[in-house]
DNA sequence: TCAGGCTAAATTGTATACGATAATCTGCAC
DNA sequence: GTGCAGATTATCGTATACAATTTAGCCTGA
């Protein structure tokens, strides 16, 4: 019961050494949709695809849940969340609601090679936009998500930047499921005029920006409820 | 690769049987302070405890560790978490940021009913917090941090509400540790006043009244650093 | 042909086993 | 008595084993 003088516990990893990997590489690539939504992940398989134990596979699979980007039904497995519409604008009220904050702590704190730091990930996201291929569609995904998190990251508040890790990985998902526009998930001027904003101190600007730009995302999924259409209906077309 | 339909997955129970029963154990211990920052939980003493094995125990503290109550530190062990002063400046800042939102939203939905029951809740609320011993303070704890979990629940909104029940608990955490008044983790009366403005559908003032709430229960901490004291100064009092 | 139930295969839930790492203790040299 | 090296113990990391549950297939009988 001694205190064990755990003071300077700033920034460790939260777990296992094997079990890291193999979550983080699942979740690349369920945020890069090579996974689609309601894929089984069974425990056997990813033990396999990894040369680990079914041990790991199951601790990472675990830790998937709990970001909400797996969800594993008793006795049945682990699936790739598979959103309800309900979910899908749940997921997007959050981000109206923690953005503009974030934003704001965000301003108050920026650096100038941090602004720098931004503009380069717009250049980034712009160049990818202009490619063609899957792999640059994927980085383009992981790039215009990237802009809401360095935004947390540079709000210095680790746990808004963890709550912010998972709010854009399970809107991947909605966007991979309910997505209308082929064309990209985030549009991609919209971050510029923010960083804007921020640059010349306009923070109610930079929140109003911010929240259009969410509402855009969100304008762009179809989020009617289809209720497993695989009756009939799916073929009496 | 067929979609499963798992349409209806409305609210299911995340993930194992066993060891969601220990992991909410613990938690609870956690947050009603009868487990104190810092303690070590180790996987047999823990297993043992709850009669299970050691698979079991792991998986319930790795649960807690996503939740930041508790740290793993890689062969080492878990230890109940022990909040820095920074990190107990995040957990406030960020319910600072999201707590109002909340409760915009859920004013918004409250249903008579549902202010029925925070009504109730407080009443519940002020009767321990006349009664004396360990069982009313631990019950006053809990049910202070109901009201706010309440309010995420009537809000509608799953996401935010296991968010706020990530802050409350950490927050009862940096309590224990930082708290300087032996009296009650939260200002009663201001609960009150939050609903009534609610229930006067005074919103802007709700959330005034939130903050300052907020604030209040951060003014109460101290939170300079204590860099492990077990030097020589600890005893050259 | 289709419904129903039984059996077998696959998959998850939990426990145990073994190797690896870190903490602790012992004894020897100084 | 103090300090350090080696051994010992305790604890974690991972794999494997076995039990329980679900799923799919198959056979039978109307």
């Amino acid at each position: 019961m001694k205190p064990t003088a755990t003071a300077l516990q700033t920034a460790e990893e939260p777990a296992d050494t094997g079990a890291q990997q193999i979550r983080d590489a699942i979740r690349d690539a369920i945020v890069e949709r090579r996974l689609s939504p309601g894929t089984k992940l069974s425990e056997s398989d990813v033990g396999n695809l990894f040369n680990v134990s079914r041990t790991l596979a199951r601790a990472a699979l675990q830790a998937l849940s709990y970001e909400g980007l797996v969800n594993v039904e008793k006795n049945r497995g682990a699936f790739v969340a598979y959103p309800s519409p309900e979910e899908a604008r749940q997921i997007f009220a959050a981000r109206r609601l923690v953005e503009p904050g974030i934003l704001r702590e965000a301003a108050a704190r920026i650096t100038p090679s941090q602004i720098q730091h931004l503009k380069q990930l717009l250049l980034e996201e712009g160049r990818l936009m202009g490619e063609r291929g899957q792999t640059a569609r994927r980085a383009e995904i992981k790039a215009s998500g990237d802009f809401h998190l360095t935004l947390a990251a540079i709000s210095g508040n680790a746990i808004m930047q963890r709550f912010m890790d998972e709010l854009v990985a399970r809107s991947s998902l909605v966007i991979a499921l309910y997505g209308q526009s082929t064309i990209s998930s985030c549009g991609h001027s919209e971050h510029g005029d923010v960083v804007a904003a921020i640059e010349r101190n306009d923070l109610d600007e930079a929140c109003q920006l911010m929240l259009h730009h969410i509402a855009h995302i969100e304008a762009d999924l179809d989020l009617r409820e289809r209720k497993s259409v695989g009756l009939k209906e799916a073929f009496e077309l």
